[in-house]
DNA sequence: TGCATAATATATCAAAATGATATATATCAA
DNA sequence: TTGATATATATCATTTTGATATATTATGCA
């Protein structure tokens, strides 16, 4: 035990298998994978090139993904990044492992919470502006919503169609709640 | 400009209002204020002692919080914190704020995005489980409703009332969503 | 009465994530 | 041709997490 290595433990760091299970789609470049994230994931995660571009370089490392031969002719760097058999098996073990932390922290609610020493208007105020951030995302949900619909019958589609109903299912909720907050602070 | 010290922007530390929103009730420990955000604003908003501690200390510097003396005759050390003149300036500030960051990080999400390369079983059972843990939060939040309910008479008690309904509503479109998305699973 | 266990209480650390910034090239419209 | 925007990688300070260390006090129970 003494003279042996520690062996490191697995990371527990989640941009990993974000990072993971988009390669396992399609090559990517980190900024290709910033874009992803920015997209239709961004309703239920978050990831900035500051953990993007170290975690490609540690994994490569580990073996978990690696470079595509550059294919551009004497240009600009571009490294675009596969996934390896090792990667795979990874993500396949996050997938069935039946951990899930759902970390959700709304500043909204913080406000609301703490907003008893204001004036019972900034409250609502502020209540407002979430019911605005809402409905336009909400809005955007259903345009997804709508074009995958039409895609549906095809095998993959049904994954990415259930993140979309969950976010419009709980966004209408969220505006459902706002009404109703709004009217108790006025009535009360 | 270039002889002048540049005077440093107000930290965007987020802990620092959870605290004296805290503070602004009554006076507590560190100990006391992590208990608090393990209590009824967890479903909202999360804080450990790694962020608590430092803060206080940083805080305390900035004369937003200040010591209460020591009560204890020769005992164990027990720091108690109470919120300053600028300490209330500051959450104010904050309340009137229109900026709000809500961050939501759903690892279920992730999981059902990305499990198209799994069996199907894999997603489903992924969503029971979101399901048993969204269920039994659920049922912590409608008993704080029901209490909330003989004492909503009472000015203050409105703030933290309309947290917890946020959590049932939104609880509920969770559950919602989950029979659908099993449902679509198991037919197609 | 003694003893183990749980709760109270502060503090620190490595690892992870954020948000900003730096650097540089490429594209495109006015 | 020039200014703005998009592409692309990289790094840094700050914040947060989750774990661990260290003590003391309270409580259950045998």
């Amino acid at each position: 035990m003494d003279m042996e290595k520690v062996i490191r433990m697995a990371k527990d760091r989640k941009i990993d298998v974000v990072i993971l299970g988009l390669l396992a789609h399609e090559n990517l470049t980190g900024y290709d994978i910033k874009k992803q994230i920015d997209g239709a994931i961004s309703f239920f995660w978050k990831g900035s090139f500051g953990s993007i571009y170290p975690a490609l370089g540690d994994m490569e490392k580990q073996g978990l993904v690696k470079r595509k031969k550059a294919d551009a002719i004497g240009g600009r760097e571009k490294i675009v990044y596969q996934i390896t058999a090792k990667g795979k098996k990874t993500l396949k073990a996050w997938l069935n492992d039946e951990k899930a932390a759902n970390d959700l922290k709304y500043e909204t609610l913080l406000k609301l919470y703490f907003g008893g020493t204001e004036d019972r208007g900034v409250t609502v105020r502020n209540i407002e502006i979430f019911e605005e951030q809402v409905r336009e995302n909400l809005g955007i949900l259903k345009l997804y919503k709508e074009n995958l619909e039409h895609v549906l019958e095809q095998e993959d589609h049904i994954h990415y169609y259930l993140t979309v109903t969950f976010g419009i299912e709980t966004y209408e909720a969220y505006l459902r709640w706002c009404n109703k907050a709004k009217k108790i602070l006025k009535e009360n």
